[in-house]
RNA sequence: AGUCUCGUAGCUCAGGUGGUUAGAGCGUUACACUGAUAAUGUAAAGGUCCGCAGUUCGAGUCUGCGCGGGACUACCA
């Protein structure tokens, strides 16, 4: 913005504020002076706040809810730093992780199998390295751009030796403390591709889809014994378990049946659908009238004849499902039996329901986690029989149907495949004599379907649709597995964990008592493992039988283990340089009891990666050690709410496992940015915000000042690109204004500010003291809201300070202060109090708004530094982030002043209300307003702003009327929270008791401070005057306004004189318009000829002075015509005028 | 499915510990002001406080059950 006085020794002035043309000239100058630098190099070391940057990946461009999440790390940062703390801030990068995977492969046009034979590990890896800080260059201007402090000339980096090498310490203390363990989870699994896939893949979009499968409900039949035998009726009677299966391929694999507690389970005798022998079927009792129909009920059993269409039913005994437990059944598919548990017994699963199936669910530990999950608590063994290829091993050996070696699913088949094993299938099913003339391939499914029908171990199957995982780059279903994984035993900690977190501060509370508090009182055991290519690999070596291992904490153990291998003539001398694969993949060392070891081929979770940043941004434990002392734990993080599992979780888990301490004190967890409409921006909806683009045409600060006003940032942001636009032309424009305001006259007066000479409180105006008042309200609220991280209630107090009370009272009243007359005393104390504000207020938003604040604090300032610095007065910093926060002063602070000033804005309100009601302009003059007062206090309190309340609302005088004058009409009702805890019951009663008062009995209670009411049913009760208001609402014959217990009653007659004087007054506007129209300066003389005219002659000559003052007229003639004139409209008149300079 | 969260005017949001006329800003409409003027003021219209039930003399506020939006986690025979 250029400055429109430029080379003047006072404030500057400026045309039309331009916010991103400020912001770039602060941003320059900030650069140029180092203030970053020295905003934190000038603090001192022995009072630190240590702040933790959460690193961002690089690999994508960054959006809009940067700016949200980098605001609130900023905002906090700056706000310390004016309280006098130093908060250093050290960026960082995130750099693993399949998604940079993901965008290598798609620039290559390559897939994961592809890793190894078109590209090497070591090329794929070198891209991925150079892909992930492919957007560096835009972050970097992002974060200067929107003004974020971070020194991002020294970052932590996730990829580098360094950083690596202290996770691998951190990782190998774990290793000894017993805490890193391998096991093996259920995963979701691709076949068709080989590897696992990580929960982020399966939510793909397009991943889950609706697919038919074939659904069995199968017969599991019940041993007798002494659990079983209440459910016999006869010794030899067929009683079966029914469970519902919508993978039948993995009835094999069966151990265990799993029946809910509380759940009511019945036995029904019946026969078999298809073989039609007789059975009894336990199932879930809600669920009976699924399988059984009511149109049955009345057959008998013992009428029921082979291959009968209507199958006749009794319901037997029921049971809970805890009385079930413990049950043993025959296994169903008895190929093979696990080696290790007790199997094929009923269990007890919390998962278990009645919504669909049978309430008892079939139980194959390895292809499902809740089942690994229950059987492994109930000691129950498991079976794989499918290989990691998806087909069936030699165990599932048939002599009738081709099982073994042959894909469970049938998309795993290509068709060729498909059409050659059809014919197999064909030709077996015919020389067994079970189907003549198979007409199409039948999947692994209806294989087993069809032998269990045969086998009379079917109750019932159908097609079902259900929604079912795919691999989202084959196409192919998904099954669930068992692999193997290394896994962090955070269930060892768990409930330090859950002690340690109580002691954070979580902004908002209930993301850390609920939704991470309910995580933890979850926790189940670390998945580090990940089958990838791309990330800090797992620093562990173990020998081909498994017997011995290796864990290794940094690069000169791994240098010293190779010399020992190289001296057992496993490998060649070897210098490592790089911790990632395939270099640390070639290395193969040798055991204690001298065998080859190598490494184990899983890379690390990178959430590892960004949870150790603490230790591994300094290097520690082999760097570093004061600085990582001095800086840990943090005292402050904020991050998306979607990062609780995450981030949140990593650096509390590493902290409490390595330190027993948390990570950080308090922590910000902000909410989504949605667009306008609450919708998630997305690409593909075409509703993202570009954040360039919102700070190139609206600024920084008003993007920064509009999130965090609009609401908490833990809620949602509906982010309206139209509130950029308010906000900037509402919050700043006022500001702006303001200060323009404040330039133009200070200048024109050649004021500047004295700090050593400084009009004291004493002698300031009411008016000014009222604001000052007001100020320092406001610093103590702000300094009480951001001192426990609520930004939003602070931000709208300022706002509503300068737009409210500053612009919109305190300075429309003080205007003719500033324009009139020379400069004097009170001139001063004007100009000292508006500029007080202004700066003070600066300050109090440069935390939000650091471009305009700075802008602002150094248009007020840089007139006066030099002098400030020789004097080390508060206003020798060069740039507002260098001050120290104004600490609120209880001696400006004014109760009754800041009551009753309100008293007035209330009350001119009203008379604005009244005068707008009867069509009379704020110009002509008024005689009187009355208002009732109920206090001495009250009337006191009006008294001292009564100027004030007749100069607004232009009128003579304020009458204040009490009970004596006798013409208030009063209106009492129940002060109900003070009654409601005496009446309690009796309180309707009570109110239409007081609702019926007359005047007498108001002024009863008004004289005797009770009254003692009867009310109806002969109860009476006991009032005091404080279980009433008595309000004043009505003055009969009066023009009435009220509002909350002020109220206001305006006389309308206009005398003669009244209506004088307004015409003047009109006359004085109308003559200033010329003026202006005319392009006269504020300071120029002028002449005034009028031609006569019998209306306004009198008001003309009876208020020529008065005239002659306002508008800077060294006299006004009356003429009988004029030759050049303008013509002007006189409350509905006309008059020729002539305006010139003298 | 579970955990958490939100639901108040056309829009964005306030509404300690329950108290009877539910507020603000923006927007809309009308008017005023015109020495802060691409600024400003005043007023009006606009509400089943998501629904139902309960506790209570009294519920936007407390409890329960639903409905709808969102996030996270998990994925089901």
């Amino acid at each position: 913005m250029e400055r429109k006085n430029a080379g003047s020794t006072g404030y500057p002035e400026y045309g039309q504020m331009n916010m991103p043309s400020i912001e770039k000239q602060i941003l320059q100058w900030w650069k140029e002076n180092k203030i970053f630098e020295r905003s934190v190099s000038e603090r001192s070391e022995d009072k630190p706040f240590v702040f933790y940057e959460g690193p961002p990946s690089a690999n994508g461009k960054p959006g809009i809810h940067h700016v949200m999440s980098r605001t609130i790390k900023d905002m906090f940062c700056r706000y310390k730093t004016l309280q006098g703390f130093r908060v250093e801030r050290k960026a960082g990068w995130d750099t693993h992780g399949l998604p940079v995977e993901l965008n290598v492969e798609k620039q290559l046009g390559i897939t994961k199998a592809d890793i190894g034979t078109k590209i090497t590990i070591a090329e794929y890896n070198r891209l991925c390295r150079e892909d992930v800080m492919r957007f560096t260059d835009v972050w970097n201007d992002m974060t200067e751009k929107m003004g974020y402090w971070v020194d991002m000339n020294d970052p932590y980096i996730t990829y580098e030796n360094n950083y690596i090498e202290s996770l691998w310490s951190i990782l190998k203390k774990l290793y000894d403390k017993g805490l890193l363990y391998e096991g093996y989870t259920i995963q979701p699994y691709s076949p068709a591709a080989g590897t696992g896939l990580s929960s982020h893949e399966l939510n793909q979009p397009g991943c889950y889809r609706n697919v038919k499968d074939v659904t069995a409900v199968v017969e599991f039949k019940i041993k007798k014994d002494d659990k079983s035998a209440f459910l016999f009726e006869s010794e030899n009677e067929d009683v079966r378990f029914m469970a519902w299966t919508t993978t039948p391929w993995t009835l094999p694999s069966n151990t265990a049946l799993a029946v809910g507690a509380g759940i009511e389970y019945v036995k029904v005798k019946t026969f078999n659908p298809y073989t039609f022998e007789p059975v009894s079927v336990v199932l879930a009792k809600d669920l009976f009238g699924k399988y059984f129909s009511a149109d049955n009920a009345e057959l008998k059993l013992e009428d029921y004849k082979k291959g009968d269409k209507a199958i006749p039913y009794s319901t037997g005994l029921s049971a809970k499902g805890r009385e079930l437990e413990g049950i043993r059944y025959e296994q169903l598919l008895p190929y093979t039996q696990p080696t290790d548990g007790d199997a094929f017994r009923v269990l007890v699963g919390d998962f278990v329901t009645t919504t669909d199936g049978t309430g008892i669910v079939h139980i194959a530990p390895s292809f499902g986690s809740d089942d690994f999950r229950v059987a492994k608590q109930n000691g129950i063994g498991s079976l794989t029989l499918v290989d990691r290829q998806g087909k069936f091993v030699e165990e599932v050996n048939d002599a009738v149907f081709p099982l073994e070696g042959r894909y469970v699913k049938e998309a795993y088949l290509t068709d060729a495949e498909k059409e050659q094993e059809f014919h197999l299938q064909k030709e077996i099913l015919r020389v067994n004599n079970i189907i003549a003339d198979l007409k199409s391939y039948m999947t692994a499914d209806d294989l087993i379907v069809l032998k269990l029908k045969l086998e009379n171990k079917l109750f019932k199957t159908e097609k079902y649709e259900h929604n079912y995982p795919h691999c989202w780059r084959t196409d192919k279903p998904v099954i669930y597995y068992p692999l193997d994984s290394w896994f962090i035993k955070t269930t060892a900690v768990k409930d330090r964990l859950i002690e340690l977190n109580k002691t954070i501060n979580w902004k908002p509370a209930h993301t850390g008592e609920g939704r991470f508090g309910q995580w933890l009182e979850n926790l189940v055991d670390w998945n580090l493992s990940r089958s990838r290519y791309w990330g800090t690999p797992l620093p562990l070596w173990i020998s081909e039988d498994k017997t011995e291992e290796k864990c290794i904490g940094s690069l000169a153990e791994l240098q010293a283990e190779i010399a020992k291998s190289v001296t057992a003539g496993f490998m060649r001398p070897y210098e490592v340089t790089d911790l990632h694969k395939p270099q640390v993949d070639e290395i193969i060392l040798v055991s204690d009891t001298g065998k080859p070891m190598k490494r184990v081929a899983d890379l690390i979770d990178v959430w590892f990666d960004s949870g150790a940043m603490p230790y591994a941004q300094w290097h520690f434990p082999f760097e570093n050690e004061e600085k990582f002392k001095k800086s840990y734990p943090a005292d402050f993080i904020a991050e998306g709410v979607d990062q609780t599992r995450g981030w949140f979780f990593t650096l509390h888990v590493l902290a409490v496992m390595l330190f027993d301490s948390v990570a950080y004190k308090n922590v910000v967890s902000n909410g989504l940015l949605l667009d306008k409409k609450g919708e998630k921006m997305s690409k593909r909806l075409g509703n993202v915000v570009d954040p360039f683009e919102a700070i190139e045409k609206y600024s920084a600060d008003a993007t920064r000042w509009y999130m965090m006003r609009n609401s908490d940032p833990w809620e949602n942001l509906k982010f309206d690109i139209n509130g950029l636009q308010d906000t900037m032309r509402s919050h700043y424009g006022t500001l702006y204004n303001t200060y323009a305001f404040f330039a133009l006259y200070a200048n024109l007066d050649k004021f500047v500010i004295d700090e050593m000479n400084i009009v004291p409180l004493s002698e300031r105006t009411e008016l000014d003291r009222w604001i000052l008042s007001k100020l320092q309200t406001l610093v103590a609220y702000v300094t009480e809201r951001m001192n426990d991280y609520d930004v939003t209630p602070a931000a709208r107090a300022i706002e509503a300070f300068v737009d409210e009370h500053l612009s919109n009272w305190y300075v429309r009243l003080s205007r003719r202060r500033f324009w009139k007359g020379e400069m004097s005393r009170d001139k001063q104390a004007a100009y000292e109090t508006l500029y007080e504000c202004l700066n003070v207020v600066t300050q109090l938003m440069s935390p939000v708004s650091p471009f305009f604040s700075e802008w602002m604090y150094k248009n007020l300032t840089d007139v006066v530094r030099d002098k400030a610095k020789a004097n080390n007065t508060p206003l020798q910093h060069d740039s507002v982030h260098l001050t120290y926060l104004t600490t609120p002063d209880a001696k400006y602070i004014d109760q009754d002043l800041e009551e009753r000033m309100e008293l007035a804005q209330k009350a001119c309100s009203l008379i604005f209300s009244l005068r707008k009601k009867e069509k009379i302009k704020v110009r002509q003059p008024l005689g009187k307003v009355l208002i009732p007062v109920l206090s001495n206090k009250m009337k006191e309190q009006l008294q001292n702003v009564e100027s004030y309340i007749l100069g607004e609302v232009n009128v003579k005088e304020i009458e204040y009327i009490d009970d004596a004058s006798g013409i208030i009409k009063k209106k009492i009702k129940p002060n109900f929270k003070e009654l409601g805890k005496r009446a309690g019951t009796k309180m309707k009663a009570v109110q239409n008791a007081v609702m019926a008062f007359t005047t007498d009995d108001i002024a009863k209670i008004e004289a005797e401070q009770k009254y003692v009411l009867n009310l109806e049913g002969g109860d009476t009760f006991e009032l005091t005057i404080a279980d009433v208001e008595i309000l004043s609402e009505d003055i009969p014959g009066w023009l009435v306004a009220s509002d909350a217990g002020l109220t206001v009653a305006l006389d309308v007659t206009i005398t003669d004189e009244l209506r004088k004087e307004g015409n003047a007054r009109e006359f004085v506007n109308k003559v200033q318009n010329l003026r202006k129209d005319k392009d006269f300066q504020v300071l120029d003389r002028i002449k005034v000829s009028v031609v006569k005219n019998a209306t306004f002659e009198e008001a003309l000559n009876g208020f020529k002075d008065y005239i002659c003052n306002e508008v800077l007229a060294k006299e006004i003639v009356l003429v009988e015509s004029l030759a050049e004139f303008d013509e002007v409209e006189m409350n509905e008149d006309m008059l020729q005028v002539k305006v010139e300079l003298n």
